[in-house]
DNA sequence: CTGAAAGCGCTAACAC
DNA sequence: GTGTTAGCGCTTTCAG
């Protein structure tokens, strides 16, 4: 295993003191152009590279914590190249813990990253307590993606969900139906921050401004519920008296789930049964699927998140708080004509 | 932003002395059962954890860098969780770096991860050539995954290709098929190592074995083949005179374009195209789907990976290389009675 | 069994 | 402009 060379290293070769080339490396005031010069042929000589995690005992690390919930969702990985787009050209990297057991929250991740000092974290919709998260914040910079809540000390991101319901109720409104349902699940714990809840809001307002008040109708899973649960749940749903012809279910993972759970009982979509789900995750557009979904514009969220993050690490102490516009996209889950 | 307890902080609180701490942590030999007591008490009222990143500095930082070069890919998740049920008891932790552009390697995210000198890599068949990653495993223990190459210093866990790959044939002989072909791509470099090419040898082998290698139909499209590209690839494949009846195609994420292009196409599924793929990745399962796939066990291939790498880390210098079973999973996609 | 002291690679006052 | 020096929080000889 050979050697990697130091500061001092290359402060030898140089011939120039250890101070002299730290002030290279971050490009400090007080430094003659002769000796920037020398010192940084003797850095490409030696194939120098600082090492963060020393400097990161004095100071900054430039590693942004990112802890995800699970890699499953294929609404993750655009957020992931938002925060990554943003980076580029920037100090900072960022590296992602993902919570793997259910019955463990995201304090584990939390900690172990706080152990190794990295310099702030991006949560998306984390499993953590308000208490805990608010004591948090006043430790470490962070910035929570999915979570409305704008009294802690941290940044959020969140998509504008009541909205986005709106729109997507709006368009089965549209599309000639009335027994519009909504598919949800119950939130574990802080439910009135969890966008679920915006978006039960947004269907309710969609139906009643269209007068519906009547068919309103809504269903719940619970939390990190499985496969097989969203489709019993859907399957009691379909099968009532006066069952739905359209249902607007909160994310697209469950969409999939009735949309199979639909086509098990023997219905045709869309014409039975019209679909919207919310996120566009990464295959709501495939062919053998074309689940017509609320797009958040994960993309944006990352990248907003990962500005405001380094924001907050360079120094702001205001909280900010940003929204993204949801977007329709209709595909065949829920018109024909699609 | 409150403040976090040091060693010292717990060495003058337990009245002793900051190695006398250290080796508590450390566990290290020669403490007595009274000072271990004082000191565990004083950490605890201190709420003290040690700061990974100091320690690391001296020796290990006991995390480890797990390298993707995508969490798109639902069969990365499997192995992810794999390796954390290695890590379970353990002190290490595991980071995750994902590669983001195709233009370019990993070597930027390998470098990162060496600058905050993490322990060792898991890396998940990694864009670099072999002259780097030879040069690098001098370097840092690593344990590469998809990549059958035993000549480095390295630790491999692979899939047997081949024989996964014969399985898949076998059973659309079974079926009766005939006119199979092989949808592949290109790879882009150190071709000898990719699990891409012992899947075409398994292929050829099991047409051979059966007496079919006039039928052998290989198809080819680049590394990195968009959804579209490997479409059109299909379409041809599949316009022509004798086209297949039935293709392996060597992951799951192209056999479904291909039958998304073979749907388009008019033709039916399973009967007038057989599809078996490669992985047997996350939604590979989905009822909307069920494409018929063979499993590489993502999960043992993650832990195993994480097992070895701490070996490594730990002292051992002999290269292991390790081999998963491939099981064939049968699903609609390539048989009615599925 | 215990503690003093040097050192890991880098930063940041502070002198010169 | 440039170098000296004292840390950052922990580990690890090495005396006592």
């Amino acid at each position: 295993m050979s050697k990697r060379a130091t500061i001092i290293d290359v402060a030898e070769r140089a011939g120039v003191s250890r101070s002299a080339v730290s002030k290279v490396l971050r490009n400090a005031y007080g430094i003659s152009e002769q000796m920037r010069a020398g010192v940084e042929q003797a850095m490409a000589e030696l194939n120098y590279r600082p090492q963060i995690a020393a400097r990161g005992l004095r100071g900054r690390t430039y590693t942004l914590g990112v802890v995800m919930p699970s890699i499953r969702n294929p609404f993750f990985p655009d957020i992931l190249d938002g925060i990554w787009s943003a980076l580029q050209g920037t100090q900072y990297q960022p590296l992602v813990a993902v919570r793997h057991s259910v019955d463990e929250t995201e304090r584990t991740l939390i900690e172990m990253m706080l152990d190794r000092k990295l310099d702030g974290f991006i949560m998306i919709a984390p499993l953590v307590n308000r208490d805990y998260l608010w004591r948090l914040a006043t430790t470490v910079p962070i910035v929570m993606i999915g979570r409305h809540e704008t009294g802690g000390t941290f940044d959020t991101v969140n998509n504008d969900d009541e909205r986005g319901a709106y729109l997507a109720v709006a368009h089965l409104i549209e599309q000639g139906h009335k027994r519009i349902a909504f598919f949800s699940f119950e939130p574990p714990e802080d439910s009135a921050v969890n966008p679920v809840v915006f978006r039960m809001r947004g269907y309710i307002a969609a139906m009643q401004a269209h007068g519906l008040d009547n068919y309103i109708q809504i269903r719940k899973t619970h939390s990190g519920a499985s496969a097989e649960e969203d489709r019993l749940l859907a399957r009691d749903m379909l099968s009532a008296k006066a069952r739905p012809t359209a249902v607007f279910v909160w994310h697209d993972a469950a969409a999939i789930n009735v949309m199979a759970e639909a086509q098990a009982l023997g219905l045709n979509l869309p014409q039975d049964l019209a679909v919207v789900g919310y996120d566009n995750f990464g295959i709501s557009a495939l062919p053998q699927l074309q689940l017509s979904s609320i797009d958040q514009d994960a993309h944006a969220m990352g990248a907003t998140a990962a500005g405001l993050l380094i924001e907050r690490i360079e120094g702001r102490t205001e909280p900010v708080h940003f929204t993204t516009e949801p977007t329709l996209l209709v595909r065949r889950s829920s018109t024909v004509s699609a």
